[in-house]
DNA sequence: TCTGTCAAGTTCTATATGGAACTAAATTTG
DNA sequence: CAAATTTAGTTCCATATAGAACTTGACAGA
């Protein structure tokens, strides 16, 4: 059983928070308390989100990611969004088709190196962008309400530095980690 | 164009923390910066251990996240476990089937309540879960590294202070977002 | 300049996933 | 206390998803 006591559990204890008993032990009681929090809160933030787009502009979340990716980075290519975010190429390989498609995305290939291809939004593709961000940046602050300035910017610090640690980390635990019966066939894979 | 500067962005710019260039905007250049650094970091942690948990142990994500859920809360039902987790309810229904047929985990029938059932690790589901522990909290110390114990507190502290903020809010964004032709079906879903 | 290796994207396909409808039990209401 | 509503969990099934294999192009070495 672990016991490990997350070093800052509230003065007060049970069920103090109106949270559920099993989010209450995730929260408080947890060996990995940072893991949780991040998967809850990536959780409470995408859920409404995506949802959202769906509903009002028909698209999947990866599709939105796209073009969410392209708006901050102009002429990135579908391997750029890969690595960012998560996803495997053959799906956004789909999303891009179906983006285009829809006119809300153009490619361009490179004349360079015949295999990649830069990826643009096209004016469609950039006033969805606009009249969405919004909502996005709205479910943002509402999550991050009862933060003061400092605590804001403490936050965002914090996390930016965990960023730039993980950034160069293996992905894959050290090798005693894998039974020597294991088949190792490691590849990429998604959240 | 998103243009809003995040206020913690490093002094030296441009591609210095060997990041591409579509990660690094995303980073610094972002309208949302906290949703990605939360998105990019749950990420980073669940592909390594699920995978390798599927790897070492046979387990999908969900059916590990059942253990760990019962290995925190005891008892717990699966309508805990979908909650906290934010897993859909017939996933999780599959998932404890197969985690039975394994015997790493039983049913107990509330006496008080026909519909419910308290859900427990059997021994091997127990001794699954210690042996398997110590390469997630491995996975979270790697990333957490750079911090120093403050820093760690602090982060810690932070984390839970948007939980605990944003375990209230709506699942929904408020009206206005939708427009009217919207058909508003809004049900649960996961990240 | 041929050969092998690697990289970017696409296609194919088996399967995992989650929405919707359902069952059965509890709770609320009038 | 019957009818209506809600809740926990399961079943069914359409489809989204991601692995694997493939295509095309770049590049390195001999």
């Amino acid at each position: 059983m672990p016991t490990r006591i997350d070093f800052s559990a509230p003065e007060s204890q049970g069920g103090v928070s109106g949270l559920d008993r099993m989010t209450e032990a995730k929260l408080w009681r947890n060996p990995c308390p940072f893991a949780f929090r991040l998967n809850y809160l990536a959780l409470r933030y995408n859920s409404v989100c995506y949802d959202w787009v769906q509903q009002t502009e028909g698209l999947s979340r990866i599709e939105y990611v796209v073009i969410y990716s392209l708006a901050l980075c102009e002429g990135g290519q579908a391997r750029d969004i890969a690595q960012s975010s998560g996803f495997p190429k053959n799906s956004l390989s789909r999303a891009i088709s179906r983006l285009e498609k829809l006119g809300l995305v153009t490619r361009r290939r490179d004349p360079n190196d015949g295999r990649s291809q830069a990826l643009y939004l096209t004016k469609e593709g950039g006033a969805l962008f606009r009249r969405t961000l919004p909502a996005f940046e709205l479910r943002e602050k509402e999550m991050l309400n009862g933060l003061s300035e400092d605590e804001l910017r403490s936050l965002s610090h914090l996390l930016a530095k965990v960023v730039l640690n993980c950034a160069p980390l293996p992905g894959e635990l050290p090798s005693e980690f894998y039974s020597s019966s294991d088949k190792r066939s490691r590849k990429g894979k998604r959240a």
